[in-house]
DNA sequence: CGTTTTTGCCTTTTT
DNA sequence: GGCAAAAACG
């Protein structure tokens, strides 16, 4: 059976309003092996719904299947369907999918994609309703950061006390939580140095928009912003999109809310999809209030649950089931599947994590002699650099593996170099790109010339690249530089010239050549400076496969990273578990479950119970990734920053639902430990052997005596608190003083031992 | 002005 | 133990 042919001149953006009238068919093919709740769910086309989906459960089945459903109802052509997704994978995937079921029908899917690619879409079309050109350059992270710190510096404030980043993760949030700084509140207002928040953040702003540049929470805030001041526009995209699909709707801000609640008011053909129980993003301002508020938000709104897994066998989904339990404020969700009991979850504990690495290996060869294949197994860890000593031991042994999501490509220094000479030639006033680049390659222009710059860039209110054309025509600067500068001006107008008739990947090499980066490199001696040269030109190939710079920098700024073709071979897989949402492996392990690590104890500090049950949902998420087999594990001792600190299994582990479980102790390490507790007791003072200290160590214990005291507790096995400064005694290493207090860990200058790193229960009051 | 050495901070997760 | 920024050096 096919689809009946669509008229392509209702794939473009611009096409009727008003769809052909409805010839609905009988029995869609596509509707085949849904089940009754999933096609509810695909059926339920207007007004809004609530899909929420359980691990498992064929939540992007349902939504690939629904847009099909749209389209071959005639309730829409492709252009008027909004579908955003949170992620460039779930996005990628989604336009396979529908790509898939529908065929080249789905090319004219234009507004599938990230809020933030199609957010930034919006805004290019109407950038001068907030002060910006079309062309403006979209900031990453560490753009972001560096233009922060100018600020913090041209308002005088000490780097060491507000840093930068603070700063930065502070207007995120606001943004996040659509807040301008007109719309800030009192108490945010005065929330960052010495009440200098709010002041700070319209400096940010403004300083934003002579640069001609958005961050990405800007893309987001602008649109609603020009949303909320513009009715026209708004009625327009309105009118464009009779059906919005939104993907991990559990995962999405208050920003993210707005924009979609303006969007959807017209038609009301809103239809979200989510789990409260995998919402793992609250750090990045996701509101699990979103999901959980929806039938208040959208009144006579249709909730269907999709319950039924069909991904992992009886005792992973027990499990799983068991441990999220332990959550409170959960919609509730009942998963069942019938699919057979399987294997228990298995609980490991290791003495430390070089053997936890070790077992792994062992574990995934052995599986491998037994016919697995290598990407059926997945390594799922809770923070990226856990990933290190699985990496060290796959390298020694030569099991091939494959790192998610480690160092992008466009992070790498002479990507961020090249994409900063397009970025000036696209965009003169980018002031970001062009201090990058003034100097690179060493051309004489250092620190001095720029600091000229700077000052009459700042005292006529220009751009650095503005100023320069015009110090150029003066005597201020040295003949030298003004020489260089005046020739490097040069290129930057002849290269913006040829942009008009030059395509534009030969546009980069030009550039690349003309401005000695390429040469720069071919010069370079060291190691690293081939793969540099490879990757330049692994940019030119991935330019080609756009329309033009413009859309190429926008791309990049956006998706962040490049098509990668190894995805054939055979090769674990090793990732964080924020990274495998929305992933399955026959074979998962969980390496890393103790106390501190998972949950994190930074998670816990900072957020309290809500992060304690954000980490839960984390776990929650790893477990289900599971198919088959499921391997948890941690150790009891664990090298971090270079000294051994012992740590207690997760609370997790505790919470797992017994019956579902298979605790196996490492035979012969423990003298036979209780198996329901197998570390429990593990808590040995010589862990933390510490002969030979390291510099930084004891530049570490040096710089930690005059540390406020406040908020500075932890507490000894009697419950008493401790404080810096106050002595103690320990039963191996003797006397000693406080120098610092990190949670439950004591830096310690014993008498006879030197600095150590202590548990605080292992010390009493002296 | 550019290179080498020392220091600080670090390890949560990402559009 | 590693990486980026600051500081010290040539």
């Amino acid at each position: 059976m096919s689809i009946d042919p669509f008229d392509p001149a209702g794939w473009d953006d611009d096409g009727p309003a008003v769809p052909a009238p409805s010839a609905p068919a009988a029995q869609p093919f596509y509707l085949d092996g849904l089940n009754p709740e999933q096609r509810a769910a695909v059926e339920a086309t207007d007004g809004p719904v609530l899909v929420l989906a359980g691990a498992g459960t064929g939540k992007t089945r349902v939504l690939t299947t629904r847009i099909a459903h749209l389209l071959h109802q005639n309730k829409a052509w492709p252009g008027q369907i909004l579908a955003v997704t949170f992620t460039n994978k779930a996005a990628r995937e989604m336009q396979q999918r529908v790509a898939a079921l529908i065929g080249g029908v789905a090319e004219g899917m234009s507004w599938l994609g990230t809020f933030h690619s199609i957010a930034a879409r919006i805004l290019r079309r109407h950038a001068e309703l907030v002060g910006l050109q079309p062309n403006f350059t979209i900031l990453d992270a560490d753009d972001q950061i560096r233009l922060m710190k100018q600020i913090l510096a041209a308002e005088g404030m000490d780097e060491k006390r507000f840093p930068a980043r603070s700063l930065a993760t502070l207007i995120d949030r606001w943004k996040n939580r659509a807040l301008t700084p007109d719309r800030l509140g009192s108490e945010d207002a005065h929330s960052f140095a010495d009440g200098k928040g709010k002041q700070l953040y319209a400096a940010y702003q403004e300083r934003l928009k002579t640069l001609n540049a958005a961050d990405f929470g800007d893309l987001l805030l602008h649109v609603i912003t020009i949303f909320q001041n513009h009715a026209d526009v708004l009625e327009d995209w309105q009118r464009r999109f009779k059906y919005i699909l939104v993907d991990e709707y559990q995962d999405t801000n208050v920003a993210q809310y707005l924009w979609l609640r303006l969007l959807a008011r017209k038609w009301r053909n809103l239809c979200c999809v989510g789990d409260d129980d995998q919402s793992i993003y609250g750090w990045r301002g996701a509101e699990v209030g979103n999901i959980l508020r929806f039938e208040q938000d959208f009144p006579g709104a249709t909730v269907i649950r999709l319950e039924r897994n069909y991904r992992s066998t009886g005792h992973i989904l027990a499990a799983a089931s068991g441990l999220i339990a332990a959550n409170e404020g959960r919609l509730g969700k009942t998963l069942w599947t019938e699919d057979e009991m399987g294997e228990k979850v298995r609980v490991v504990g290791y003495w430390d994590g070089e053997e936890e690495a070790r077992a792994t290996a062992d574990l995934i060869e052995g599986m491998r002699g037994r016919g697995r294949r290598l990407s059926e197994m997945a390594i799922l860890v809770r923070a990226g650099h856990q990933t290190r000593a699985f990496e060290e031991r796959f390298v020694a042994t030569g099991l091939p593996y494959r790192v998610i999501g480690g160092p992008r490509f466009y992070e790498r220094q002479e990507i961020r170099d090249a994409m900063a000479y397009f970025r000036v030639v696209m965009q003169p006033d980018d002031d970001l790109a062009f201090e990058r680049i003034v100097n690179v390659p060493k051309r004489g222009l250092g620190d001095t010339t720029v600091q000229q710059l700077h000052v009459m860039a700042r005292a006529r209110g220009i751009s650095l690249h503005h100023a320069a054309s015009l110090i150029v025509e003066t005597d201020e600067l040295k003949p030298k530089a003004r020489a260089t500068l005046r020739d490097l001006i040069g290129n930057f107008a002849r290269w913006r010239a040829a942009a008009r008739d030059l395509p534009h990947t030969e546009l980069a090499e030009t550039v690349l050549d003309e401005s000695g980066y390429t040469a720069m490199w071919q010069a370079d001696k060291s190691a690293e400076a081939p793969g540099r040269l490879d990757n330049l030109k692994e940019l030119v190939d991935a330019m080609a496969g756009f329309e033009s710079l413009s859309a190429f920098l926008d791309h990049v700024a956006l998706v962040m990273e490049i098509e990668r073709g190894d995805a054939d071979q055979d090769m674990v897989t090793l990732m964080t578990l924020h990274g495998a949402k929305g992933l399955e492996f026959p074979v998962v392990f969980l390496p890393g479950w103790e106390e501190g690590l998972f949950p994190s104890q930074r998670s816990l500090d900072e957020n309290g119970l809500s992060g304690l049950e954000e980490e839960r949902r984390l776990a929650y998420v790893g477990l289900t990734r599971a198919r088959e087999t499921a391997i948890v594990s941690h150790a009891a001792n664990r090298r971090i920053y270079n000294q051994w600190q012992s740590a207690i299994p997760s609370r997790f582990i505790d919470e797992l639902p017994r019956d579902h479980v298979q605790i196996e102790a490492q035979p012969g390490l423990w003298g036979g430990s209780a198996p329901e507790k197998p570390f429990g007791t593990a808590l040995r003072e010589d862990t933390f052997g510490t002969r030979g200290l390291s510099p930084g160590f004891q530049r570490a214990a040096a710089r930690t005596i005059d540390l406020p005291v406040e908020r500075m507790v932890a507490t000894d096995n009697t419950g008493d608190d401790f404080v810096t400064g106050e002595r103690v005694f320990h039963q191996k290493f003797g006397h000693g003083r406080i120098t610092r207090i990190d949670g439950n860990k004591l830096d310690i200058t014993f008498d006879k031992a030197g600095a150590k790193k202590v548990i605080a229960a292992f010390v009493t009051k002296a």
